[in-house]
DNA sequence: AAACAAACCTGTGCGC
DNA sequence: TGCGCACAGGTTTGTT
């Protein structure tokens, strides 16, 4: 569910609400959850622990704690942070809490894809080693025509295989990739080492311009209303979705034909076909 | 190297 | 109302 813009969203939630304050509960509903390690050591992990520093890359989650330790928070498809009162009812599949004095902060997570891991920054490379294998982040780090070029030297993939590659470009999901490619008038299947250099930088472009603006939004809450931030408000820049989940709706760049539906790395793909070539 | 399928889970919406 | 099926924002693993 969650991509870069709604990760990022979730992180300034994170920042505002919790910086600084003590982690004094700890509580692990569902052990899958915390896979990578054990109940045992996420309580061991967080508990007294405070918050100093949020980041993200792509779409990971990262908190920094006063202990040395950080703490990785990855949503997957389902899962949300949320922030509540204590005692206030908790929703189902609430699998991780952290309580800091009246507050606490809620992983709800019901397909359970999502898992939160205490680790050390020093071990990275044992502990959590996909860290280090994401490609550039266009928002965190620099990011212009030249680097895309880069992140898409040496493949014949299709581009939208490419996009959605972590290991080259740390983010983008379905929603962004289909949303960035319309805008940068490419077809999905465009082998990404054909493309001209004139393709690359509409391509630059219209990530750096569609990342910024989902931010800006919010993020994107679909009809299923999975997505919310912290504070339970919904997105609002599936408002300004022109093909992701459009299918047979008229294209609203063209207005001449109307969106399809492909399938490429198993994932639904919509686009004009009129607009992108 | 690349293209697919399956796996991990639960929930929802749809056609019948 | 109930049942079965398709499908869902992600990532990893294994197979052609």
């Amino acid at each position: 569910m969650p991509e870069l813009p709604e990760v990022e969203t979730v992180r300034r939630g994170l920042d505002a609400a919790v910086l600084g304050r003590r982690i004094d509960r700890v509580e692990v509903g569902r052990e899958r959850t915390v896979r990578r390690t054990s109940r045992e050591a996420l309580i061991a992990g967080l508990q007294n622990t405070a918050i100093v520093r949020t980041w993200r890359r792509g779409k990971y989650l990262i908190a920094d704690l006063d202990s040395g330790d950080s703490v990785m928070i990855h949503l997957r498809m389902s899962g949300r942070l949320l922030l509540a009162q204590r005692g206030s009812p908790r929703p189902p599949h609430s699998h991780v809490v952290m309580g800091m004095q009246d507050i606490e902060v809620r992983f709800v997570d019901p397909r359970t894809f999502g898992e939160v891991v205490v680790f050390d920054p020093e071990r990275t490379a044992d502990q959590v080693p996909e860290l280090q294998r994401l490609g550039v982040d266009p928002i965190a780090d620099p990011f212009d025509q030249r680097v895309l070029a880069a992140a898409l030297a040496g493949t014949t993939r299709g581009i939208k295989s490419v996009l959605l590659d972590q290991t080259r470009v740390a983010g983008l999901g379905n929603i962004y990739t289909d949303e960035v490619l319309h805008r940068a008038r490419l077809r999905y299947d465009r082998p990404a080492d054909a493309l001209r250099r004139s393709d690359i930088g509409r391509l630059a472009e219209a990530i750096t311009e569609v990342l910024t603006a989902a931010i800006d939004a919010g993020g994107s809450t679909l009809a299923d209303t999975q997505y919310v931030d912290m504070e339970g408000r919904t997105g609002s820049f599936q408002e300004s979705h022109l093909v992701y989940a459009r299918r047979d709706e008229p294209c609203l760049t063209c207005g001449r034909s109307t969106i399809r539906r492909a399938v490429v790395s198993g994932r639904s793909t919509f686009f004009c076909p009129r607009c992108q070539k």
